[in-house]
DNA sequence: GAGTTTGAAACT
DNA sequence: CAGTTTCAAACTC
């Protein structure tokens, strides 16, 4: 969009807007815009729910209806043609959807930045069309729903917006994304929710944003809220910033520039039209705009990007990613995956059953590619997932589940071999997450490890090749399993219950499992989401990694030490009594890591050592062990920290699918401490409060040596101690926000995007609060997908 | 493969 | 919050 025409038209004071021969124009247009390509409609209407929401918020003034602008809040994102043809048919009546009307309405086109933002946010999470309009609904958004190219998505009207089936250009694969768009697209959603959901500057401009500058407006605040540190970002941001449009990986840029254009647009051209589609249109078709100099602009951009096809591509994937992020939580992950690869150029040949199979082959991927797909694979989750994350790997399972693609490779490859924190521009926090989401699913939702492994030993050739759920397991232990390959045998639970491996994992089941009466699974979803959501609401942290290693690039022994088990910690501790933390019954043993202060075994002989409570991340500790706890473990400290390397040694080897009780999927999880454990059972006294910055995210926390505690040493055994052992990061500390262990930045993040913390800094280093925070909205789906507010983790 | 053990999760 | 029950993984035979 040109600015000029847009501060003309955004200038425009409404009332003369209405009067303006544009105003009239757009009016009686109606129904003619093509629709580029059923991908772009399918575009659109996955952005619907962000861009309708967020016209709707943009053009009632929160002030003359503040209801509505809840309403439209609450409202479910349009993701159904039905919705469409309903709203489209409906368009101009008021009678249907008040909101609609209202949005449409040129006079409201007061608009508060904020309201836009929260708007977008929260649709994705989850809008219940039915409440508001009736005849808008749509199902809850199935992931099926937004497949591009789905016959479904060629829907003669948009939003009263003619589609022209006839006019589908280049019908753009949604799934073109650019590799670096998946961890960041998390990242940005999740910084716009936080951002916008916590406090947004531009809050204050609400009333000011009619007749400003959208482009600026947005570009500013968005590029201030979210940080893009990758390189590949910068250059979206420079788009975003230059254009308005966005490029690439900034979804939440685009996103909002695309909502601020639509704003434009609308005004300029149709104000009936829901931003969804507009946006869309505006993106991708230019001959959406009537205006012609926003129009000239707008294909001279897409012009000089079409060409490449990926611009448009990108676009198209920010604006998917935005819409199916919550909305199509699951979906995310293979998407970004699939886009991932795409842009890479990857061969298309290679299909991706499954995450986990991705995540092998990125062995023989190309560094980079591989990169990617760690970065992905990461957190999605989850977050965090992450959650981010966690959803991710719902979207994995489910993808596998779907059937498409069973998982039988498993994951051995680490998922973040190469990436270090020097990939970290490749890296997507959620990408790792959520991918952590997922696409996380990847990962193992428990363990989330910030560390890359460097290495990625192919050990992890061991697949999985899972035959009984048993011989599966086992040998996913080993190694082989990532979250990918997670299977279950759920008989009672009905695989709904974190008993389940793979609920737990927030992956679905897929064959692999030999679980009955599974409802774990895609067809359920709703099911599924509330039943984690069910959980989360009694524990945050159920979907929370269990295993948090913090440490961070060397920080701990060394080099190559870093991945040691030393680093890490089981959230909660285990409680063991007569494993004597010497077999998987333990879930430390389990995890491959030490026991902690936060465990209240008995008779521990953990063979990885009893560590502190100290976070991961920290330095080696030097594990005090009981004289009982370890007899192993090495009498002095010295003798300690060697054991240690020794245990980190020992525990590559795990990773690599050695003998070593480390699972690939630790390797493959991003280690992520969650800053609280609710449920954490001691609460103990902390060490953590110690890395704690006082700040929101204390950005020091997340490096390590801040997060390092010094920790008393307490003995598990016997008697326990209890001062906190809880990794400062698990526990819920005054500061508001939990320090996050990871001690590279370039870990994944979970973005919380519940958090208000948000996309503050422009450093994303500063993320990592966010990550910590993310962590907890990783693993909601559920929350995701529910209008609920976001448990406050932070909190909590 | 069946049965037992174990400890987390869930329930009361 | 503690105790008990349920559950499924881990383990053994």
């Amino acid at each position: 969009m040109d600015t000029p025409d847009r501060s003309k038209i955004a200038g425009t004071p409404l009332s003369k807007f209405e009067e303006s021969p544009i105003f009239n124009f757009i009016n009686n247009l109606s129904p003619i815009q093509p629709v580029k390509s059923i991908d772009s409609v399918h575009i659109a209407h996955t952005y619907q729910s962000l861009n309708f929401a967020s016209l709707s918020s943009i053009f009632s003034s929160p002030h003359a209806n503040p209801p509505r602008e809840t309403r439209v809040l609450s409202r479910p994102p349009f993701t159904d043609t039905t919705k469409q043809e309903n709203f489209a048919s409906n368009v101009g009546e008021s009678s249907l959807c008040s909101e609609v009307s209202d949005a449409v309405r040129p006079s409201r086109f007061t608009t508060s930045t904020r309201g836009t933002y929260s708007t977008c946010s929260l649709n994705e999470a989850a809008v219940d069309p039915s409440d508001q309009c009736p005849s808008l609904h749509s199902p809850f958004p199935q992931s099926t729903q937004y497949n591009s190219g789905s016959p479904d998505h060629s829907m003669p009207t948009h939003f009263g917006i003619k589609m022209d089936p006839n006019l589908d250009i280049g019908h753009t694969p949604v799934e073109i994304h650019l590799v670096q768009n998946g961890g960041e697209r998390r990242k940005i959603l999740f910084a716009m929710e936080a951002g916008f959901q916590g406090n947004h500057p531009h809050e204050l401009n609400k009333d000011e944003v009619v007749g400003c500058d959208w482009e600026s407006l947005i570009s500013d605040d968005v590029e201030s809220l979210l940080i893009f540190d990758s390189s590949t970002e910068s250059e979206a941001n420079k788009e975003v910033g230059e254009k308005g449009m966005d490029g690439d990986g900034n979804s939440l840029v685009s996103v909002l520039s695309n909502c601020t254009e639509n704003a434009d647009h609308q005004q300029t051209t149709q104000p009936d039209i829901s931003l969804g589609a507009f946006v869309h249109n505006v993106n991708q078709d230019p001959s959406m705009n009537l205006n012609e100099d926003s129009r000239k602009e707008n294909e001279t951009d897409h012009a000089a990007k079409m060409p490449s096809g990926t611009c448009q591509a990108q676009v198209d994937n920010h604006q998917k990613r935005g819409m199916h992020r919550r909305c199509l939580v699951f979906e995310v992950a293979s998407v970004s995956k699939r886009n991932m690869y795409s842009d890479l150029d990857l061969n298309p040949s290679t299909s991706f059953p499954s995450k986990g199979k991705r995540i092998c082959d990125s062995n023989n991927l190309e560094p980079k590619i591989s990169r990617s797909l760690c970065a992905l694979s990461g957190i999605g989750l989850h977050l965090n997932t992450l959650a981010t994350t966690s959803k991710d790997r719902m979207a994995n399972k489910e993808t596998l589940s779907t059937g498409k693609q069973p998982i039988s490779i498993p994951c051995s490859i680490d998922p973040f071999p190469s990436t270090t924190a020097e990939d970290n521009s490749l890296r997507k926090p959620f990408a790792a997450e959520k991918d952590l989401r997922l696409g996380g699913s990847e990962l193992d939702p428990q363990i989330i490890s910030y560390d890359a492994p460097k290495d990625d030993k192919p050990n992890n050739s061991e697949e999985l090749n899972q035959g009984s759920p048993k011989k599966k397991r086992r040998k996913s232990e080993n190694g082989g399993e990532s979250e990918g390959c997670k299977r279950c045998n759920c008989k009672k639970s009905k695989c709904l219950k974190l008993y389940c491996e793979c609920f737990a994992a927030g992956v679905y089941c897929s064959e692999p499992c030999s679980c009955q009466g599974c409802f774990n699974k895609p067809i359920h979803e709703e099911t599924v989401l509330a039943t984690r959501k069910q959980i989360e609401s009694r524990n945050p942290l159920a979907f929370a990694p269990k295993v948090i290693r913090t440490h961070d690039s060397g920080l701990d022994m060394g080099d190559d030490d870093k991945k040691t088990p030393a680093s890490a910690r089981h959230k909660r501790g285990c409680n063991c009594k007569k494993s004597n933390c010497l077999k998987k019954y333990c879930e430390c043993y389990q995890g491959g890591v030490g026991c902690s202060i936060n465990c209240r075994c008995e008779g521990c002989k953990n063979l990885y050592g009893r560590k502190d409570g100290i976070l991961p991340g920290v330095e080696i500790e030097q594990v005090e062990k009981e004289p009982d706890v370890c007899e192993k473990e090495i009498e002095s400290s010295d003798d300690v920290q060697l054991h240690h390397a020794a245990n980190v040694q020992v525990d590559e080897h795990h990773t690599y699918g050695e003998v070593l009780p480390i699972t690939p999927y630790q390797h493959c999880r991003l280690s992520v401490e969650m800053p609280f454990s609710s449920s954490a059972k001691p609460t103990r006294p902390t060490k953590l409060s110690i890395g704690r910055s006082p700040g929101l995210y204390g950005f020091h926390m997340l490096q390590k040596s801040e997060i390092s505690l010094p920790q008393p040493k307490f003995e598990k055994n016997g008697s326990k101690v209890y001062e906190d052992d809880t990794p400062a990061i698990l526990k819920p500390i005054a500061s508001p926000t939990v320090g996050v262990n990871i001690s590279s930045p370039n870990r994944k993040r979970v973005s919380p995007p519940h958090n208000g913390v948000g996309p503050s800094p422009p450093n994303r280093k500063g993320c990592r609060k966010l990550i910590l925070k993310s962590i907890p909205s990783f693993p909601s789906l559920t929350v995701d997908a529910s209008n609920e507010s976001p448990v406050n983790y932070s909190n909590s």
